[in-house]
DNA sequence: CACGTTTGCGTACGCTGTACGTTATCTCAT
DNA sequence: ATGAGATAACGTACAGCGTACGCAAACGTG
């Protein structure tokens, strides 16, 4: 009956691929990043913990590619050079943040390492495209991408985690203890609940993109 | 000889206080975020793991109430209302993004938890108050206030990852196999190498706050 | 078929947070 | 002073983590 020693029997050579693997760890971590074991991405190909080692070094290594992977799946507009870069850019910062929210469990991983793998690269040389059309470049283009993925990356991350259980109650408790005393914070209580918005979003992207129209 | 059972002798009632903990989780979490187990709490004050839960209900709560102690530590500039807004947003975001690279094992779970408890909320206040010197109110002020704290939060993210060991040699690795096909990254590999810098969030946060000029 | 080599992965270790139950200490009525 | 009851302190133990190590199964070659 129960087969406890059950002779799983053992898989022949290269019988998963990384992708595969990959893919066993996408759905694991839709759950969570912190779902996201070796045992979890095992189970879901009904192979053992250490048979991930095979392809993988570390779990670090897996991560890494996981989050390589997402990175690559951003979608850029299809303007070919001749569009008004201030509307390129504003559309690719959307863009990239709707990636983020797209993956929320990718955020604070990716936050901690923004670089996991290649894909990250063509994404910059795709805004340093649109920035050189604008008459950006050298410093003034790197800081100006790299202030647009940083507020990207803030932002995603404030979105998500106000949307977790318990943060409306949380933050309404705190609210209620310390706004007394604060009265500006006590005056836009309303419009603290939508930090993190899209609308919000777009407010501050379109100033911190005015200064290249 | 070896005193396995150690008899260290049992605690008086309240001999450890929230502050006592907090300061020595602190000394722990220096060593970086991963190190702050309970058990290394414990070991720094000569306690027991499980003594700990006295005074935090979880590991969580702990965490959270030195979060907040690190807001706790962001020095305001002493401008009493008179001075040119826009400077004194300038001067606000760098005293922000100053408090974060000073405390750069709180980034991440900062990050991933902007309200860890009540001092979140005066440094809001304190923004809002310049904002609204600035004639920014209701939407416009929160929007541009959590885009600053956002930029902010991504980008000790980016200077703190860039800075760790092993980052720049991993990132040149990258840079080698993929900048070839990327023209404009291959341009801009030194000043690429220089993400996250303090030159580059001069330049980002000055074109934010040309808005409000 | 026999044998060395390579691949696959089972076992086990040290670590984590913390539930649970025991024990030392304090408080108070007698 | 003393015993009882309450409460604070914390030791033990457990489930789950990443993964080092080493055995066993499958492969490549004679």
């Amino acid at each position: 009956m129960t087969d406890t020693t059950s002779p799983r029997t053992r898989r022949r050579r290269n019988s998963l691929t990384d992708d595969e693997i990959l893919d066993a760890a996408e759905v694991v971590a839709a759950g969570g990043f912190a779902a996201l074991t070796m045992r979890a991405v095992a189970d879901a190909l009904g192979a053992s913990p250490m048979a991930l080692y095979r392809y993988f070094a570390t779990k670090d290594e897996l991560v890494d590619a996981l989050l390589d992977r997402v990175l690559g799946r951003i979608e850029f507009g299809d303007e070919s050079g001749d569009g008004d870069p201030r509307a390129d850019l504003d559309d690719f910062a959307h863009r990239h943040l709707a990636l983020l929210l797209a993956h929320p469990w990718a955020v604070a991983p990716l936050v901690a390492h923004p670089l996991p793998g290649p894909n990250a690269f063509p994404i910059g040389e795709r805004a340093l495209a649109i920035l050189e059309r604008a008459g950006l470049t050298g410093d003034d283009a790197v800081a100006l991408f790299s202030g647009i993925l940083a507020l990207n990356y803030g932002w995603a991350s404030f979105a998500i985690s106000r949307d977790e259980p318990d943060a409306a109650s949380s933050m309404a408790r705190l609210f209620a203890t310390t706004a007394p005393g604060l009265p500006r914070t006590a005056a836009v209580a309303v419009e603290m609940q939508r930090y993190g918005s899209d609308e919000h979003y777009d407010r501050v992207i379109a100033r911190l993109l005015d200064t290249v129209g």
